[in-house]
DNA sequence: GACTTATAAATCGTAGACGATTTAATCGTG
DNA sequence: CACGATTAAATCGTCTACGATTTATAAGTC
């Protein structure tokens, strides 16, 4: 990773040193790196918002048509496992979702403990509608493709780093 | 910005090129920024929780006392533009928050739809036992300081493009 | 000074997120 | 085969987050 304009153009800001305060009584939220990542997260969803809701989509419900759009057929845990949630979220979640129509649960008859998550018709044509949204999104941030890219995998090493993905 | 060596080691994670999917249907959550962000701040917010609760605190109050440690005495909307935060998610909190013993909600006296936040001396032992958090989390992260702060202040440029912040 | 407008918090309803627990089905081992 | 352990979803309670509305106060205008 010598060659990286990408990731130069990215930091535009200059760094205020953490080292500044390692006296300091307590950290003002500016200054975490949490913070930052929580509030981008909500600054993200909120620019998402508008795009997703002339679709009656909300933001958590996107991530999970887009992955079902991606594979199919996947259980209630396969689905937790891709996106980081468990049954006590993703259930109500997706009562709603097969609720409007987009999806069926279904319990599997070879495992009557798992429950199969199928787009329908009307769920694989929103997708479909869903899929130009990124975009749309790309030219708010101001950020070329590589520079997306780049910063989406230093967030995901950082997660992975912290809570490991499972299999 | 020429040189920042921590840049590149943050960047661990080789790229996967965004023009792979000019013609996908649709990008799996695995590809977006957007789900990056999401569940990283989650996976970060996980990752504190064991170090907060120890204390009693919620994450979203941690970041909450921080920012009236830092600066006592704040109204409710300093608070929120401070943490990017209104009224309906800052009221139910700060009356938990007050409820603790940690701080004190009093209307201005010069005007009286205002309502300043102080903590009190529960509140400030609280918040400066709260200030070791943050290094132990950074530890957790396997980052440098140095990448610490690079990683902050390119997820907060993005905020703030997204979402200009409040004067 | 009365009246409109603007502003600050609070309130209400809905959706996520998650710890802890529960229920039901399957697996493993004796 | 039986029975305890494991696993997959679902359920429950609490805390966030936020759009929309409401209430109370202050500011501006005629």
């Amino acid at each position: 990773m010598v060659n990286c304009p990408s990731q130069a153009r990215l930091h535009k800001v200059a760094s205020r040193s953490l080292a500044t305060y390692h006296f300091a009584m307590t950290l003002p939220p500016s200054d975490m790196l949490c913070f930052a990542l929580h509030s981008t997260a909500h600054a993200v969803h909120a620019a998402y918002a508008p795009l997703l809701h002339p679709l009656g989509l909300t933001y958590p419900q996107y991530l999970a048509i887009s992955a079902l759009s991606a594979r199919d057929g996947m259980t209630v845990s396969q689905l937790g496992a891709e996106l980081r949630l468990e049954s006590n979220t993703l259930t109500p979640l997706l009562k709603r979702m097969e609720a409007a129509g987009w999806l069926t649960r279904s319990r599997d008859s070879r495992d009557e403990r798992q429950v199969r998550l199928s787009l329908t018709d009307a769920g694989r044509n929103l997708a479909e509608r869903a899929s130009e949204v990124p975009r749309a999104f790309a030219q708010k941030t101001g950020l070329q493709m590589s520079e997306i890219a780049d910063l989406r995998d230093i967030l995901a090493a950082l997660r992975d780093k912290l809570k490991p993905a499972k299999p």
